[in-house]
DNA sequence: GTTTTTATAGAACAAATGTTCGTTCAAGAT
DNA sequence: ATCTTGAACGAACATTTGTTCTATAAAAAC
């Protein structure tokens, strides 16, 4: 992207700055005033600059018509998940239950950017404890982003539950002729075979948050 | 929140389907045009009631002066981050620039909730390359959010650049009398230790972001 | 049935706002 | 020195656009 001359940098900042503070973008006349400007054919000299290199779109005859191409704010909305529990070996899985679901009731809640989810119906957030599941290269304190499925594609990473082994555990899943490979995220390790009545699928890993300092 | 009119819902999702469409509000003819209706002073009319039920506001004189009310602008902001570059073990790590920090110039910008950044300056983000990093419990195609510092408290997990090895890596610092200990964030695997003078701290690891489904 | 309220129509008006044009000035280029 | 180019200025103009007014009709209240 090419580089912008102070006053480029200076209106542009404004456009933004008006946008996001009103909800509609500034007239030339305003970006005259907010930006100490004399004149309003210096704005608009400015803004077929700034069309040009690429940073905004003008909608010609269209008053406020000043569209933001680097418009942060359209495309993502934030989407707040509810940390229903925690995860760790030994520990049954926790999976939604009505009232968990209500984020305003929930006792802490997640926020990510909704492109993180996609938007997907059923998300929900596990903390793990514990470092059992670092083949899964997931450690003690991070946040698995899970949606609420009972079946998964193959090669999708899944909280699973092992029934016999009473155990939960972070595996991408294989389904095999007879049997389930479960194979651990770290393609160094080995993955485990079980029967098909030994898993219990809890949900689906979309994303791991790993908050450090 | 009162109940709306089938026309007037109707105006509410036209002018929000606009307004994310191309950036800034309709104009009442776009209205009338939009949603079929054959006068302005209907739309007006209306306009009118959705801004004593609180929809909108209306700000009057001003054309396509009509902000929503019903977006979700105040709870939790969010930050866009700039990605600059990728890591990976072989090739220098990137290190942001007076014009890659400029998120409207950047090429890839990452958005994420506030409270992941804690609002920290100088943060950006690195697309990690490779497999290499495992030890670090990041894999191919993670997230890593850094903070552009030169030094980090002992403890701390940085992008580390080994001189003499010329490679990249992300570890756990511990400055020990006359050498340095990089630990991996993966407890089993052992540390290394190196002079001083050989590891080139190019940031700070501040989380982890692995997208998987 | 009459009155009041709600909703719609169309037109005309006035203010807001984008556009254009002649001019000026400074910095390079020739 | 002369010419070009980028940038700024201010005013006039034309279009867009919000506002207002009167009229009409249907529904609701009386």
């Amino acid at each position: 992207m090419k580089a912008l001359s102070p006053k480029q940098q200076h209106i542009i900042d404004f456009i933004r700055r008006f946008w996001t503070d009103r909800g509609y973008p500034p007239t030339i006349r305003d970006i005259v005033h907010g930006c100490g400007i004399s004149s309003t054919s210096v704005v608009d000299y400015n803004l077929d600059i700034l069309e040009k290199k690429g940073y905004i779109r003008r909608h010609p005859e269209v008053s406020r018509g000043i569209e933001l191409l680097t418009r942060p704010l359209t495309l993502g909305h934030q989407v707040q998940v509810p940390v229903i529990g925690q995860i760790a070996a030994g520990e049954p899985i926790p999976v939604p239950t009505p009232d968990t679901w209500d984020v305003a009731a929930s006792s802490e809640t997640l926020q990510v950017s909704g492109d993180l989810t996609r938007d997907r119906e059923g998300v929900y957030a596990l903390k793990v404890k514990g470092s059992s599941m670092v083949d899964a290269l997931v450690n003690d304190g991070d946040i698995v982003l899970m949606q609420y499925v009972n079946v998964v594609e193959n090669g999708e990473m899944a909280a699973i539950w092992l029934r016999a082994e009473k155990e939960a555990t972070l595996k991408k899943v294989y389904r095999e002729p007879g049997r389930i490979r479960l194979q651990p995220a770290n393609s160094q390790m080995k993955p485990i075979y079980t029967e098909r009545d030994n898993v219990e699928i809890q949900g689906r890993v979309i994303a791991v948050i790993r908050q450090l300092a």
